[in-house]
DNA sequence: TATTGTTATACTCTATAACTATA
DNA sequence: TATAGTTATAGAGTATAACAATA
């Protein structure tokens, strides 16, 4: 591998070697991604799944195109993804008196019980991944992210 | 054989509400690409290509399959990646005269002026990204990013 | 007219296998 | 035999447009 060793730098932005900080996330993406992908597979989840169960976890959505939106995954593909899920019985699709166009949608105890397996082993193999963090360093980190998350948000 | 510290049971294990580590990295990158691409786009370059220029610009690469494993790209997508670098006059392929088979890839005067532009486009962007943050904040939050990319390196 | 859910289609990105020329 | 570069193809993932039912 590559060890470049600098002296940290005066003015960053002149240095070709400073890692861009988008650079810096996707590559730790990819790598939970990567590392969380056979846990999934595992319990018979994709990613998308589970993020769906994880949003459903926090309680009902009034229509599939919000959730999508929440997801931050298409309306189109959401079909063809509920339609998986409920045929295994881990979401319940039911229409909204209100609105006959809009279906609700929820999650099943059963789809619970399964959400929560996959995100023990997921939080898991997130205690391993910051092993050699310090509690502080964690809750900075942790904050730090939720930060950049919701400074977007507006 | 590898133990996954277990014993420890938090309470954040038992709260459907937080948000995974993964899910927190991939909203962030998402966020980031998405703010980049029109930047790249208006300098001509998408975003693997710019990566494939950042790292030129640290040194030539001895084979194409030694930069698509640094870039963590395919080296059959690299080709053409190449191709179109090579046409715009921003990379130069060039035969290693010890081994016939590889071809030593350099980044050229003009790749460099672009990447670099490039480049500052993207830092003001990250610098208006943590604009909320503090110089220490930034700095560890840097510090914690860099030290997840390593941890698995190995 | 606008919106929800849906389907069909096209497009992009990615992965795999196979070929050539060298070693 | 193995490796670097290349090509072609198949597959997954994604985006876009259009439709029926309802508001």
């Amino acid at each position: 591998m590559r060890t470049i060793s600098q002296p940290e730098a005066v003015t960053i932005d002149t240095r070709d070697d400073q890692e861009d900080l988008g650079a810096l996330f996707a590559q730790i993406t990819r790598r939970v991604i990567d590392a969380e992908r056979p846990l999934l597979h595992a319990r018979g989840l994709s990613m998308w799944e589970y993020i769906a169960l994880s949003r459903l976890a926090i309680g009902s959505a009034p229509t599939q195109q919000a959730l999508a939106e929440q997801m931050g995954y298409d309306k189109t593909r959401l079909i063809d993804l509920l339609d998986k899920l409920a045929v295994a019985g881990l979401v319940q699709r039911r229409p909204d008196p209100q609105d006959r166009r809009a279906r609700i949608v929820a999650i099943t105890p059963s789809g619970r019980a399964r959400h929560r397996a996959v995100r023990n082993d997921i939080r898991a193999l997130e205690r391993e991944l910051l092993a050699g963090f310090s509690d502080d360093e964690q809750r900075a980190l942790r904050a730090a992210l939720t930060r950049l998350v919701q400074a977007h948000d507006s």
